[in-house]
DNA sequence: TGGGATATGGACTTGTCAGTCCAGAATACA
DNA sequence: TGTATTCTGGACTGACAAGTCCATATCCCA
């Protein structure tokens, strides 16, 4: 086999795709995202991605495989916004209050946080998605918590409600934006939503 | 049919139920706690119940109007123990904490809160999932919104930070519980969920 | 132009799923 | 004891699941 690695198109000699692997993943992504994991079948799949069983497989390896690069993909493109936002922010109680309203509301729909939805499902059976879904639960959480400390010192930068404080908050914030989107997922009025991360601002001004 | 409404058994004639419905509803639950809904199989199922297919159909109609009794019960279950803790607790901070407490650790393992469960399966695509899962989230949220509001006033207890505080924060407090639970689910360690939801606090202590 | 290499469509395999059905077992009542 | 009624075990059904396979299509390179 001359490309191992990933789902890389292969150059070389032999028949040339006939789709963007990378578009295809998109659709893939967003059809995991809309109905889950164990819910979407390979014929709505490869439908939604507008390839054959054969493709699939020659690209994913297998739905787990599929799965897996969504996931990654996610992760990466979700993080970047994120970072973004809190580039593009005045200060840094308003980037983290963005991060945070980001997080509650990732598609404006009823599909919650992709990544939530994955936790859920998949987490406790499922290693591969569990050290993912930690390592971006990880670096958000490291980003809040850069943005929640004080901008100087040369130690690692302490909050002024004591050291290690600002991985605390961090952590809550998280979790009350995880937790909003399960609630918009149960159906919960987005007026309420908004005015409950409203108060967000008691973890994020000390 | 003489029964034609619940699960109960059916007095008069004709063989007696061999099993406790009410027992085997309760190793259903546990199963759907631990596996989900979907990845919950009626082999597997039933064997935890300890009846036959027969059995099984004959007193809960389908797969799906078990997992809806198991999630009555459920709520009917925590509610009542979530309002016992409260009452138990010192003053309303504490009950609050007591119940914030109770909500992001509630079985103690890795499986998470069963209602989040279902709701992050099943809430987009199942009305009646969805509407008991409402209910549900809203009785607590009044419950910590009753624990939040000042004691005194025949009006309807308002916040000493203006009126419509105790239910925003009410709000804020459960999904900052709902999403430790993802956490937990994710892997993140105990100590450090409870650290994080020592920030409770903010958010009960006007 | 031809041969080696890869991609693709779609039929196929094997397994599992939720739900049905029926013969027989266990009861209450007459 | 007899009969009506309800429960139960387990075989059965039809649908659908993920994954495999192969003939054919399409390309690069010589």
């Amino acid at each position: 086999m001359l490309c191992p690695a990933e789902n890389e198109a292969c150059p070389g000699p032999g028949r040339p795709r006939g789709f963007d692997a990378d578009c295809a993943l998109a659709s893939a992504l967003a059809l995991f995202w809309r109905q889950g994991y164990e819910q979407t079948s390979l014929d709505e799949l490869t439908a939604a991605m507008g390839i054959s069983r054969s493709s699939f497989y020659a690209c994913f390896k297998s739905k787990h495989g599929a799965l897996l690069a969504a996931v990654e993909r996610y992760c990466d493109e979700s993080f970047r916004a994120l970072t973004d936002l809190a580039a593009a922010a005045a200060d840094r109680a308003a980037a983290a209050r963005a991060v945070v309203g980001a997080i509650a509301a990732p598609d404006g729909g009823r599909n919650g946080c992709f990544l939530a939805n994955c936790v859920t499902e998949l987490a406790p059976h499922d290693p591969e998605v569990e050290a993912l879904s930690r390592r971006q639960l990880a670096r958000i959480e490291a980003l809040l918590a850069r943005l929640l400390s004080e901008p100087a010192g040369d130690r690692a930068a302490d909050a002024p409600d004591g050291p290690g404080a600002a991985p605390r908050r961090a952590g809550a914030l998280l979790s009350l934006a995880l937790g909003a989107t399960m609630l918009r997922k149960a159906g919960v009025a987005p007026e309420r939503l908004e005015a409950l991360l409203g108060e967000a601002d008691r973890l994020i001004s000390p």
